[in-house]
DNA sequence: TGTATTTAGTAACAATAGTTACACTACTAT
DNA sequence: ATAGTAGTGTAACTATTGTTACTAAATACA
């Protein structure tokens, strides 16, 4: 684990603070599709992400999900951060996207690293700036962008994310992401292949104007 | 301005810091509608609301404006924060909603707080969180809600801000701050107007149903 | 092998939101 | 007083998105 800690953070943190992350933190190896957090959950660790993506997702009353956005390798979430402090429930879901290879920091640590470490309260700081970021881009997406810009910004990101010009996804589980519904997303899907834009396959969708 | 200071932050800051903050603080008075922040500033102090209400904004390339909430006394701009900390441009736009006393913090004296006041810290991360709230609060606004809801709910929030059920604003003011046009927001106030939840005057509504 | 299920394509229609155009009223300034 | 401007109401039309319904192919599985 120290071997990944310090290729991945190792730039950023002290020596002693590797240590302990070392000491205290559980790394975990999840699959693709595992549910990290839930909606209402109390946080008890945050995760350091060491390889892989995971998918932040919002929900309506009805239960239907809309994608805030993906975090990569390098970061953490920094909603976790904020409902540990607040001590309060969590307001996404997080999802992997990818298999995912993560260091889990119980909370404790995580706050009294606060006061010891400076390099430890830089990178919370950074990583609620960057998460900050992530929610306006999120905003300015659905807020600005139509319906087939969306859609091609997010197979766009989830080619990014899983290093593959060919995403292995259903137009139903887009239109789960995107909320909308599916005939939209094949209506819209069919539009980008006629352009040149993609080509469309059974579970798959190759992205051609990466 | 220690009074108002005390009384507004008192309960959370020790006595130490809030003459620290008395020193250093420089204590302004702003009137309604003036520009606090622009997108693309750097940010040198953080403000402190004392009293009023603060609307902040979000554009688009097109240089048309998006609400993406009020600030109320109590609050400070964790969008400051985030920009001071990384030192990066400002990317959201923050304007007086309402005549405003605030005390603006310079950012060294901010930073350096962090490490010394261990309340002071406490305050900072519950400001991203609380700002991490509403932004959500914001996209779900935008995600879930049809125009027309959206509508009331941004006159009854800037109802709540301005203390008063009877709000001055222009039907394109709305139009700008909710992203759309003005012929949609006259069309939608007068619906909400028949249905009894609103009263249309000229430069002003009247919300019934608070 | 045959049946059920999942996935995708498409048509037809409804609902919502955006656009253009114009009328009318209230206020502003000279 | 009058001309100009800002604010509002409405109609007619377009564009976008959402819904329902049906088809067919691919896949799973018993």
């Amino acid at each position: 684990m120290l071997k990944a800690l310090t290729e991945q953070y190792g730039y950023l943190f002290e020596d002693e603070l590797l240590q302990e992350i070392n000491k205290v933190g559980i790394y975990k190896e999840l699959s693709e599709g595992t549910k990290l957090i839930e909606i209402g959950d109390y946080i008890k660790s945050m995760p350091l992400l060491i390889e892989g993506a995971i998918k932040i997702l919002r929900e309506d009353d009805k239960g239907d999900e809309l994608i805030l956005y993906f975090i990569e390798q390098g970061d953490t979430c920094a909603m976790t951060l904020s409902c540990c402090i607040g001590n309060s429930k969590s307001e996404i879901r997080a999802i992997t996207e990818t298999d995912t290879k993560l260091i889990m920091i119980p909370v404790e640590k995580m706050e009294s690293w606060l006061g010891k470490y400076k390099t430890w309260q830089q990178f919370i700081l950074q990583s609620y700036h960057d998460r900050m970021t992530e929610l306006l881009e999120a905003i300015d997406t659905i807020a600005f962008l139509k319906m087939d810009e969306r859609l091609f910004k997010y197979l766009k990101d989830k080619a990014m994310v899983n290093h593959s010009d060919v995403i292995h996804v259903t137009h139903k589980q887009i239109a789960g992401d995107l909320h909308t519904s599916r005939v939209v997303i094949s209506r819209l899907l069919k539009t980008l292949e006629i352009k040149g834009k993609i080509e469309l396959y059974r579970n798959n969708i190759k992205i051609i104007d990466l």
